[in-house]
DNA sequence: TGCAAGTATATTGTGTGCAACTAAATTGCT
DNA sequence: AGCAATTTAGTTGCACACAATATACTTGCA
């Protein structure tokens, strides 16, 4: 990690993307039991938690909060909606805007969803503040990949 | 991310879960661009990385480092076989053993991603020590989620 | 020795991610 | 007003992830 020409530099267990990249699939592993009860995915959930603070977005915004596209989201929204969590309308306005918004139903999930951070904060085993340390550098390593 | 019963605890921003999600995901997309010229994927580099080290390994040994199944390694492998990049073979003593070495030109590669791990770093904009850090934070998670 | 239990890999099906492309509506400029 | 450039979603194709299942081989034990 720190000289790039030392031996062994090249290998796996010394790259910060693997560590990353490993423990985001572990999380999202993790999750799934919780969400069954749900019926949600783990980005079925992100994008729940979204709609559960917006109430109504449309694609492009969406994707801009979570870093994806509508190659990700528009088929994503689709089972969504077969669900009966989410509405799919157009903008009047705007006829190329779609809107999302959430339903009774979608909305009565957040219930069910109220523990599930406290649970996985649990499962992590971590202290709050390291934690928070964590996704604080997280957050500066995404905003410097991403500008 | 502190106190469980706070307004908005249930928000997209406040979880660790997220950050390190979109940043892993950006991780991946910031590798593409130089993996191109080595006709590999993110996950294939970090298939051809194990292999540098040991030169052949078994499906289940090679899952067990990187945190993955034969049902994401099986396809993996037979793209990276058609890429002429390693070879499939099975064990001799034990039949169900697939082992996978990596051949000549896979070897050559090597030397092409050489300074990969470099340009990384220095897309990433950060400290190395502080890279170190976030490391060590994402594999006591990793390991705390993952037993 | 024979066969049940266990092990290693492969297959199937669903749901992401993402690049490249298409379609349709809107905006801006002359 | 008219049309090119832009914007917003959707589609397609490929490559992961992973649960559930299937297949083939090996081991252990009666």
């Amino acid at each position: 990690m720190i000289d790039p020409d030392k031996e062994g530099y090249l290998t796996l267990d010394n790259q910060l993307c693997f560590v990353l990249y490993s423990t985001s699939n572990a999380m999202s592993r993790s999750y799934q039991p919780l969400l069954k009860a749900l019926d949600l995915t783990y980005l079925q959930y992100l994008v729940m938690m979204v709609l559960w603070e917006e109430q109504v977005i449309n694609v492009k915004a969406l994707g801009k909060k979570l870093h994806l596209d509508s190659g990700t989201l528009t088929p994503l929204l689709k089972r969504l909606e077969t669900k009966g969590y989410v509405n799919r309308t157009r903008s009047q306005e705007d006829e190329r805007i779609r809107l999302i918004s959430v339903t009774e139903v979608g909305e009565q999930l957040k219930e069910q969803a109220q523990h599930i951070p406290e649970k996985m904060m649990c499962l992590s085993k971590m202290e709050a503040d390291e934690l928070i340390s964590l996704k604080a550098a997280c957050e500066r390593l995404l905003a410097n990949l991403t500008d």
